[in-house]
This record gives C-alpha cells, structure tokens and sequence, in this order.
DNA sequence: CGTAGAAGAGAGAGCGCTTCCGCTCCTATA
DNA sequence: TATAGGAGCGGAAGCGCTCTCTCTTCTACG
C-alpha cells in the first residue's frame, strides 16, 4: 500500500489496461466493453481511487464554479443563519445551476476581512454573485473580475439585480392608509444597507403624498431591533393606528412589542413588514408585507453569469408584491 | 484580439519575460523584482487575465474544497431558503473553514435527482456534510466516497455528527410538566425524518415516566403542519394545558392556532417547541424551546472532514440545551 | 581588482486527467 | 474467401499552472 493517494496511473497499471481506456471505462464513455469496464471499476474500488477534480476539470475544459459572497456586518457569523434572506438566495442560484455542471461554492466574511475575501475570490472566481456587498468593494471586486452581480447594492460599473425597494414602501404604506390608518409610525433598517435607504425613500415619498408626519425610528434588521423600536415609538406617540417596519424580522419584534402592551393588532395598530420571509408567517399575527422575489432575482443573476451577457450597467428591477395577511386584515385566513 | 482567454503563456509574452517569472510577479512570491511584478500585473490587467483555478490547483496540489449535499423532501426548492436550520450548518461550515483556504461547495437536490447528485459529488469531493440525507443514500455515499459525515441522520457505517434529539423532547416535556401540565398535546414531525423520530421517542418515554396520556398528531416540518394539527389536537382534546410541537416553524402555528380560537399563551396552553430557530424568537409569544447547536455541531463536521480523522462508527452526541420564554413562563424576558 | 554571495530570471519537468488519432482485430456482407 | 466497417484499446499530446534547478548578473567586501 503506498502513501501517495492513487491516481488513474495506478489503476490502468492495475487492471492491465491503458490510462486512456482506464478513464473511458470510468466515466461509462463509448469505445469500452462492459468487460474491461468492469474490470476497472473493480481496481478503482480496491485501490480507493478517487478522479483529482482539478485534474479532470483542467484536462476536460469543464467545470466552472461560480461564487456567492456575502459581507456579515454583525459581529456574530450565526447572523448568516439567522437570517432568512441568504437561503433565498441559495435556493434561487441552486435552481438556475440544476442541470448545469456548474458549482456553487460559497464565501462569508466579517467586515473586517472583507477586502481581502473580495481580492482572494475575485482572483480566481468565474463569477460572482455579491450580497450585501458595499459599493466600494463591490467596485473592488469588479475591477479585479468584471464577471460579477451584485444583488440589491448599487455600485458604479457593477451589474445589478434589484428589487423595486421604493415602489415596495410606497406600496405597504399606501396599503395602510388604504384601510384607514392616519397617524403611521416607520421602523427604518441600517442606512448602511441599501435596501435600508431605499425603502426610506418610499416611506418618505408616500407621507408627502398624503401629508401625514413622520414617525419614524431606526433599528438594525433584526426582531430586537424591531421590537425597541416599536416600543420607543408607541410610548412617544400613543395614538398610532399603523405602522410600517422595513423588514419582516423587525416586524415580529414590533408585533411582539404592540401586543405586550395590550394593543389589538390590527384593530388598535395595523402592521405591515418587509420581504416575505419566513418571519412573517411565523408571527401572530401572520404579518403583511412585501413580498420579494429573491429566489427569481438570484437565478436572474446567476442565469445572467452563466451566460456572459453582463451589460456594464445592465440593470434589472424587480416588481414586489403586496401581500395581505392578518396585520392588517383581521378576516385574513391564517 | 484572440477569442480564447488569454493564460500565463501571453501574458508572459506580452511581457516579454517567462512563464514561471509571469507566475512569480502575480503571485507576490519572493524573488521577482518590484518592477517586473508592476510590469506583470500591468500586462495582466490589460489582456484581461485571470488564472485558471484548476490548473492552479493541480500544480500547487492544494486548494481543495469541501461539500454540503442537502436533499429536498418538498416540492418547492424554495423551501431550503424558508428553512432556518441550512443557513445554521453553513454559517458553522464557514466558520470551520475561516483560515483555511478550503472552499464550500452547496449541492442541493430533490428527492428524485437525489441518487445522481449523491453518485457526482461522491465521485469527486474531497469531503462532504450530509444534511437531511436519508440512511441508504448515506451509505451509498460512503460506499464511494467514506470521507463523509452525516448530520443527525444516523446510517451504518457513515460518521455521525447528531445531538441528543430524544433527551431534548424529554427535556422539553419535563419542563411543561414541572411548570403544571398535565394534559399535554404532542406534534411530532413526518416520521422519515430521524431527528422527528427520537423526538418521538423523547415524548414516549415522558409521558411514561410521567403517566400521562398520548395526546399525538403529526405534520409536516412546515408552519401549516403545525397550524393545523394543533387546531385538530385542540378541538379532540379542549382541555389540553401544554404543547409539546417537535420544531419551531411547527410550533409557531400552533401558537397562531391556540390564540385565535382565544387561549391565552402561557395560562390556558404552554407551548414548547424544538430547534430554537429564528421560528422561536418570531412567534408572539416567544417561544420556549429546545436549542440545538447547529452551527457548532456543522462546525465539528467540517473539522472531522479537513483532519480526516473519521472513525468509522464515528459519533458525537452534541448535548441539547433548554431555552425558556414567554409560551410557558410569562414573566420571562422579552 | 578578484571573488563570494545574493537576487532575479529562464528552462523545463511535471500535477492527474481527458481526448484525438491511429492501430488491431473481429464480425457481417458480397 | 476477400473486404469494408466498427468496436475496443493504446499512444501521446496537451490543459494552464507551479516550482525546482540552473544560469546570469549585480553588489559588496577583502
């Protein structure tokens, strides 16, 4: 038994035959007879071979791989677990790489090592898909590999998928005033986020539309966030009727934090959150919100990779889409 | 301009030096010159060069890369993304690789295309994590490729990385017991799944110890399996104290379900659910439940895979821990 | 001025595999 | 019986890169 791992060498040595029919015999190419094919596979299993996949990927011209990069802001990793909007993500490049040979291999960092996963994947990727990237290092990246999107983050040069951010606030807030909400609070997501920002804007552009106040409050995209958020601003402002919360996390913490104080929702406070993840089925009451095509977005830019058609400032928005669940319509099926 | 992307051959002709010069400069190792490095880079970046990761990998030897196969039992492959527990095993996964220059490949696949991906990631992985593979296709994976382990779905022979599932559902039942149920409903998971299993066994041997009744119903890992099973649970058996429901998302509708026929979360009915996913924190109430360490027990895995020590009947029995909150203590902290 | 030593660059041998090309031999057909 | 066609196999040329070994050149010191 050798130490050194064993390569097809060994196996056509083996089985008596050459390197050429040892691989045609493995791979179930035509041009090898049941027999020998046998016969190879039997060698193979003996010996523990197993292909080099850089080997094969080299000699075949196949086997691409490209990269989701997600940038963690929080300083704990499990965030990633945490949050619903990466499995979306997964699962929609999942579905546009099925069939394909292509992989999909995945990279997360803090903040802090940020620029170097940006320089280290940028190097040697075939693509990329970036989340929650910043624009710097999005512009970073696509210097170094201009074969890349990046979802929801707009950056200069870099090819984006987004989603109508703005349009989706309007939406939800014009949603609330439809039933009759007057005096609607907002919890608004880290401006560091551009999703954040965006949604901002449509808060903003529906309350001058209808001239109803401000009432807003900041938090980070997460259910405590949502939930202090939604407690500071029904003590400031006791007579609020609705309320808009950037995010479906943060909307389950300020479902938590209505009802603690023996509020009715939606009767006495209508909610409505953000994104269509998991978050808001899984609050009581079921939230209303707006839903995000994510996993269509994802296989939109990982289609668009695949296909090499990256326009430098090819842009792509995505329709959101306003659904209505117990929040803020009590006869609403659960 | 030629059509075939350019490799380290023009650009060190471009460059006018040698290939293993070109490789010296753009790989910052010692003994090139600051300004052939300049030159190098310079040329690269004009000629749109980009190292061709498997030749690399072949030459160097390194680079390897680590794979996570999760098999989808649902229909819709949106449901990874809705699933809390896959972004908890890569988010340990990624922290288990940090430093290394391992990568994370992702493989998912649905129940029919299963066989083949099992058969194509064990022909050419360097190490794999199976989540949610059910025992034969474990094994026909470790029949190719031994360097594997399973996550809590135990198999013969394939290393095992799983928590105390049965002593968690214990735990969690002899909690709502202590705290004054007596009339304890259960909902247990689709029986194909192990972890669903051993909570079942959990539940059996409490309500033995305990003499109380078996109050069962069964669903799917889905909030609507539990939204359902527990309107049925609470219709059969109105005067049902306490839930036992075997997964968060699961235990999140029967929450909704409990409050919208008007029983009060923890006074009529204290509900305790399993996982302690994002489910748990989003419901209303919060939820106590059981927290398993996901992103620990991944973790673990992708060490045992990079060290290569996998004892055959390799096995890990990762302790459960209980987290209490508002479904069966009121006055717990929000 | 002579020589040791270091530093930079080139030649070339692989890494393990696939695949094209051509050879042999076996079978079916005239 | 002669021969075309095809199936099965071996030889060998790479795939694009890294890295050792060798050679050249340049600096520094006696």
């Amino acid at each position: 038994m050798h130490h050194r791992k064993p390569t097809i060498e060994d196996v056509a040595r083996e089985a008596g035959v050459s390197r050429a029919t040892a691989s045609r015999a493995m791979n179930n190419m035509p041009g090898s007879s049941a027999r020998t094919r046998a016969l190879v596979a039997q060698v193979a299993q003996t010996l523990g071979y197993r292909p080099d996949p850089a080997a094969r990927a080299l000699a075949s011209g196949r086997q691409m791989a490209i990269d989701l990069v997600v940038i963690n802001y929080e300083p704990d990793l499990v965030w990633i677990g945490g949050h619903p909007y990466f499995g979306r993500v997964i699962a929609g490049m999942t579905t546009a790489l099925a069939g394909t040979d292509v992989q999909l291999r995945i990279h997360v960092a803090s903040l802090d090592k940020a620029g170097e996963l940006i320089d280290a994947v940028a190097r040697t990727t075939a693509g990329a898909v970036l989340v929650n990237v910043t624009s710097d290092l999005a512009v970073r990246f696509w210097r170094q590999c201009p074969h890349v999107v990046s979802l929801n983050t707009p950056a200069p040069m870099v090819p984006l998928v987004a989603s109508d951010n703005t349009g989706g606030a309007y939406t939800a807030l014009a949603h609330l005033h439809r039933i009759g909400a007057r005096r609607i609070a907002a919890i608004h997501g880290p401006s560091i986020n551009a999703c954040a920002t965006s949604r901002r804007h449509g808060h903003r552009d529906l309350i001058e539309d209808a001239g109803m106040p401000d009432l807003s409050a900041n938090g980070a995209f997460t259910r405590e966030g949502g939930y202090r958020a939604a407690a500071r601003l029904l003590e400031q402002h006791p007579d609020i009727d609705g309320m808009f919360v950037a995010s479906d996390l943060m909307a389950a913490g300020a479902v938590q934090a209505i009802t603690a104080i023996g509020r009715k929702i939606p009767d006495d406070v209508a909610v409505i959150g953000f994104d269509d993840s998991i978050a808001a089925t899984c609050a009581n009451p079921p939230l209303s919100t707006i839903a995000l095509p994510v996993e269509e977005m994802a296989a939109t830019a990982t289609r668009a990779l695949l296909d090499g058609d990256l326009a430098p400032t090819w842009l792509s928005n995505f329709p959101v889409r306003l659904i209505t669940r117990q929040s803020t319509d009590a006869a609403a099926l659960c």
